[in-house]
This record gives structure tokens, sequence and C-alpha cells, in this order.
RNA sequence: GGUCGCGUAGCUCAGCUGGAUAGAGCAUCUGCCUUCUAAGCAGACGGUCACAGGUUCGAAUCCUGUCGCGAUCACCA
């Protein structure tokens, strides 16, 4: 049982002994490091049933807490706040129980109402991107919270592998190609086909430019550009499914996916299934035309089907295009309830994306509710911020990206040169420093990006590299390197760690430090489920470095092997141990390795 | 213009469903490596929580309005 449980109801007990009064809910929280005591109830909310000077209250419900409760061994009250003092031997009861527990705070994932989150869309003409970090790391990091807060999880993708943005790398490589491959040139396959996009670009804009000083108007020419309606000629062959034209499309895009394996691979984020944006594109067109006999939608003389949501404080929305092709909510409509065929036990849904398309997916959700779906209460759009540079926003044909793979090499570097200075490494052969070098600075790069609430956009400056030091992935790793450290001496001192001999039993007294981290680690199961709650990678985030903090603390005031009393060392020793589990466990949710050493 | 989001220290961010004197990191400054890894610890400096009203015993937090920044309002995806 908590304590809080304990207090709760030892609470509404002394307000009906002492003033025959039934408080509907006592409110709790930690006690303010400045005051004596480690939890607090707030008497203010009772005054509305008890009458009274909020002190004298505070002072009787204290008075009555100690003598009623063997937890609770001392208490003070300042203004309406009542600071409990517990004592050590609950929290030492606590440390025991969950000693041995493995995947401590983790709860088993359910086996049905699955949750399918959909996270990473990437164009197949381009590489992956800072703004795609952002999307995998927060998609991938949720998705491990959920499923360790007790859901069961579907993690997937959509590719985006067909439209004009494909057809204008493929006809730019056709054009200036000379039949160059991955193979040929050396080059990742998204790199290439990436280069063939800025290739069209620019003699798209060459032609306009041309075009204009021949005295065409620059609309026009936009549109009119020859390599444009080639452009748009082959986007109508691969639909019309011209072999040719589909033979390259699948070959340019196997360049692409096997490129993006590798950053996916680096990145450390997988899926478990993939959806293909020209295997979907033509789904919910069914649905629309179901949903027109039932009058949710309606036909304009065109022929074109909307949806009128002016009742619901939203515009009309188009489902069906004139010419009977589907725009993208048809297609968003299809794959949803396609998705839900395919898994069956599917409860909800998460969607991360960007929140440029916050209105898209209030129309959507709108859109599957009226249509009936039960799991439609469920659908949740993960929306974040961009990440956008100093100059603004990164633009992929000017060429203004921070390309992922560049990236996640230069934090790589940065880590190296750092972890070179230090030089406590010489041991380590070149693969091992390098291996820990890439967690190092993959750790900075995520940490860096999940710790802030995703909501909020992130301006990245490529001219300050990420922090390696305060509140920071290798500031949390280093505690966990330093935690295994004291862990293989213990292990040559034949510290007993098994915690298998209730010898702690014997301890009956906690140093400050070693409260305050059994108080911390106790909070990490609610951690998980508030991060689960809403979807924040950061609440561990931020958990994790507050745990951290606290351990480096006790690590630095408290001897851990030079204690000459055993069952403190053991102790100690165990609270390490203990703490650094956590600390991989919750590193894990965000997706970040920890290292032995560093 | 309508809708949505954001605005907290010089910079980057915490601050849970309202609670005590608003917290961290970076930067600047001061101490601490003959004891378990100094990517560390201890401390100093730094705030009209954008602004103005309101609700409340109590507001950074809730409500209204104003200002600033961003997104969105396509028969593009």
């Amino acid at each position: 049982m908590n304590i809080q449980g304990v207090l709760d109801a030892k609470v509404k007990e002394a307000a009906q002994t002492l003033f025959q009064v039934t408080l509907p809910a006592v409110e709790f929280q930690p006690t303010r490091k400045d005051f004596e005591g480690d939890i607090t109830v707030v008497i203010f909310p009772m005054l509305r049933y008890l009458k009274g000077n909020p002190e004298q209250l505070g002072n009787q419900i204290g008075a009555y807490l100690l003598k009623e409760l063997e937890e609770v061994i001392a208490f003070n009250v300042i203004k309406g706040f009542l600071n409990l003092v517990i004592s050590d031997s609950f929290y030492l009861d606590f440390f025991n129980t969950i000693q041995n527990t493995s995947e401590y705070g983790f709860v088993a994932p359910a086996t049905q109402d699955a949750i399918l989150i959909e996270y990473s869309s990437p164009n197949t003409n381009k590489p992956l991107h800072l703004g795609h970090i952002r999307n995998n790391l927060l998609g991938y990091s949720v998705a491990s919270i959920l499923k360790a807060s007790g859901k069961k999880v579907y993690k997937t993708q959509i590719v985006n592998d067909r439209g004009i943005h494909i057809c204008k790398s493929m006809l730019a490589w056709q054009k200036f190609g000379h039949g160059e491959t991955p193979e040929s040139t050396g080059l990742k396959g998204d790199k290439l086909v990436g280069n063939y996009y800025v290739a069209f670009d620019k003699a798209y804009k060459a032609e306009i430019a041309q075009m204009t000083a021949a005295g065409i108007a620059r609309e026009v020419a936009e549109k009119e550009a020859p390599i444009l309606l080639e452009a748009q000629e082959m986007l109508q062959k691969w639909e019309a499914g011209d072999p040719q034209i589909v033979a390259l499309w699948k070959r340019m895009n196997g360049w692409v996916y096997a490129g993006f394996e590798i950053t996916y691979k680096n990145l450390g984020v997988d899926f478990d299934t993939l959806y293909y944006e020209s295997e979907t594109y033509l789904l919910g067109k069914d649905v629309v035309a179901e949903g027109l006999i039932k009058g949710i939608f309606y036909k304009k003389e065109d022929g074109s089907v909307w949806i009128d949501l002016t009742n619901e404080g939203l515009d009309e929305k188009i489902v069906l295009r004139s010419d009977g092709t589907s725009v993208y909510m048809t297609q968003d409509i299809g794959t949803a309830i396609q998705r839900v065929r395919d898994y069956p036990d599917i409860g909800g849904m998460v969607y991360t994306v960007g929140n440029e398309q916050d209105y898209h997916f209030k129309v959507l959700f709108l859109i599957l509710k009226k249509l009936g779906y039960s799991w439609s209460e469920h659908l949740y759009h993960l929306s974040y911020g961009m990440v956008d540079l100093p100059s603004g926003k990164m633009k992929s044909r000017e060429g203004t990206v921070v390309d992922a793979d560049d990236l996640i090499a230069e934090m790589t570097q940065t880590a190296a040169t750092l972890s070179q200075e230090l030089g406590k490494l010489e041991d380590y052969s070149e693969k091992e420093k390098w291996e820990l070098y890439k967690m190092i600075g993959l750790g900075a790069l995520k940490y860096y990006i999940l710790k802030v609430d995703p909501k909020k956009r992130i301006l990245f400056n490529p001219e300050e590299s990420v922090d390696f030091q305060g509140n920071t992935g290798p500031f949390i790793q280093y505690t966990y390197a330093r935690i295994q450290s004291i862990l293989r001496k213990a292990h040559e001192l034949d510290v007993d760690t098994s915690g298998k001999n209730g010898r702690l039993e014997a301890i009956r007294s906690l140093d400050p430090k070693e409260k305050e981290l059994i108080k911390q680690l106790q909070m990490f199961p609610e951690t998980i489920q508030q991060a689960a709650l809403n979807y924040s990678p950061a609440l561990i985030a931020n958990y994790t470095y507050d745990l951290v903090k606290e351990f480096n603390s006790f690590y630095q005031q408290v001897s851990i092997l030079g204690e000459i009393d055993d069952d403190k060392k053991r102790l100690r020793v165990e609270l390490s141990k203990k703490v650094g589990e956590v600390i991989q466990s919750a590193f894990a949710l965000l997706g970040i390795e920890v290292p032995e050493r560093m």
C-alpha cells in the first residue's frame, strides 16, 4: 500500500473523529526542500468543510496522525501546510519491495485494445532531415512509453511513395543521370535520388527564367514550364500503370528505401508494419460513397463531394474531387479503416504529425466519428512543433536542411573529440570507442529533442553544438557509467548485491541523501503513467534528470564503498544499482542507450 | 480577417488536474580531484512569469480582452 493511500484514509478519519465532518478529498504534495518533512497535506481546501484557522486545524490533524500512524514520526505546520515526516523504516521497507523487481515501474502490456501509432511519413524523393528526426524520436518514444504503461502497441509508418515529387526526381534522373546508381557513385540511395530532386528544381527555375525573359508572364511560366509538364505527364503514366515508368519508380524507390533503412537503423527506430501511399491512395472512395447514401456527405453540381462541418465551428471540406479522384482526406479516411481491418484489436490510433496539420486531423477525426466508427473516440494527433533554423524554415529544394545522417555523424564526432580530450578509454579498441562515441552523440541529440514539450517548436542552431554538460543525455549516461564502475568494484570487493539475504532488515535509519533517492525512485511508476497519459517523453526526461541530480549529490556527499558498516555499504550499493536500473529503463523509453564506461 | 498553438532569468527549457519565498542547465563569477570516473559536486549572480482586467482564502497555472511570434483556412499531400 502506498503511503499516500494510507494517509488519505487517515486524514479523512481524523476529520470525522475530531470534527464530525466527511472530507471528499485530501490534497497532498511532496514537501518542499526548504521545510522539514516528506509529504505535505494542504489544509486550505478543507476550510470549505471545516471551520477554523488553518494552522490550528493542521496541528490537530497532525497530532492525530502522529498518534495513529507509525509511519508518521513528526510534523510541523506552516501557514496552511501540514508537513509530515515519514519514518526511515517505511522507506526502507519500500526499497526492499522493489529491490528485486525487474523492470520496476513497467506494467505488462495488455493483450487487447491495441494502440497503433504512426510516426514518420517520409517522401521518397529526398533524404531524411532534422524534422523527420524529431518525428521519429517522438513517435518511437511515445510508443515505448505507452507499452511500458500497459498498452499493446503497433508501430507503423506511412510511406509517401507516389506523387508529383517522386516523378520530378525520376524525370531529372532520366534526363541528367547518365544511368548513375548508388553502386556506381558510392552514394547512399536516398541522397542520390535527392540530388535529382534538386537538379529538377534547378532546371525548372532555369526554364522559368528563360520564359519570363521571352516575355511570358511569371504565373504562366510557373505552370507551363516544359519540364514540369513532362513530370505531370509522367505521373499520369504512372497512374495508368505504364510498365516502364513503374519499373523506374520501383528501382529508384528501392534505392531510397535502402538509404532510409540505414538512417533508421542509426537512429535506432523501427516499425512493426508499413503502409505505402501507393497502395492506400485509392482507399476511402467506397467509404465516401457509403457516407453519401447515409447523408453524411453531399454532392455539389460539378460532382465533387463535401462534408459540412460549419455546425462544429469548422468549414466545408472536400472529400472527393469533381473528376472522382481522391484527395488527401479520402486517403486518410481509407487508411484508418484499412488499419483497423488489418489489426482488428486496434482500439485507438496515434498520429505523430507536425502541428501544421492540426486542422486536417481535427476534420479527419470528426468525419470518422460521423461515419460511426467506435474507435474514432480514441484517435489522437500527436502534434509537435516544427524544427526551425535561425534562418527560418528548412527547405530541401533550397538546400537549407539539416540532413539526418550528417547530423548523427557530427554528433558522434563531437562526442569523440570530447572523449579523447578526457582520455579515459585508452584500453578500448577503436571499434569499441566509436560505438561509444555514437552512443553518446546520439544520446545528446535524442535527449536534446525529447526533453522539450512536443507542442513547442525547436529552434536548432547548427553553429552552436548541442551541449554535453548539465541537463543533457551525456550527463545522465555519465552517471550511469559511474554507477556501473561502483558495481564492478563492489563485485571485486565481494559486496553481496544479490539482494537475496534480507540483511537490509538490519538497517533502521537512513542518511537524508539515501531517503531522497528512495523518494525519487518511488515516483517512477507514476511518472510513466503520466507520460503515457500526456504522450510526453519530456516528462520521462525531466524525471530522469532529477533522479540523476539526486544521485550525484548522494555520490558526492556519502561514501559508498568506503563505508565501514557492512549493512550500510550494502544498502548504498543496492541503492546505486537500482538507480542505475531505473536510468536504463527510463532512457530505453527515450530510445537512448547507456554505457558501461565513458 | 476566422480558427488553433506559443510567450517564464541574457540564452535553452521545467513548473502535474490553481497552493508555501517561481526552479534547472548554458553563459559569467567563487570554492572542491593524495578517497568510489571533475561529461561531476557545492555556492554566487540573474525574474514586473508579454500586458490589462476578472474568478478565488490563494493565479505563471483558470476566464475575458490586448499585443507579439508561428501555423492553418486548396478539387496539393
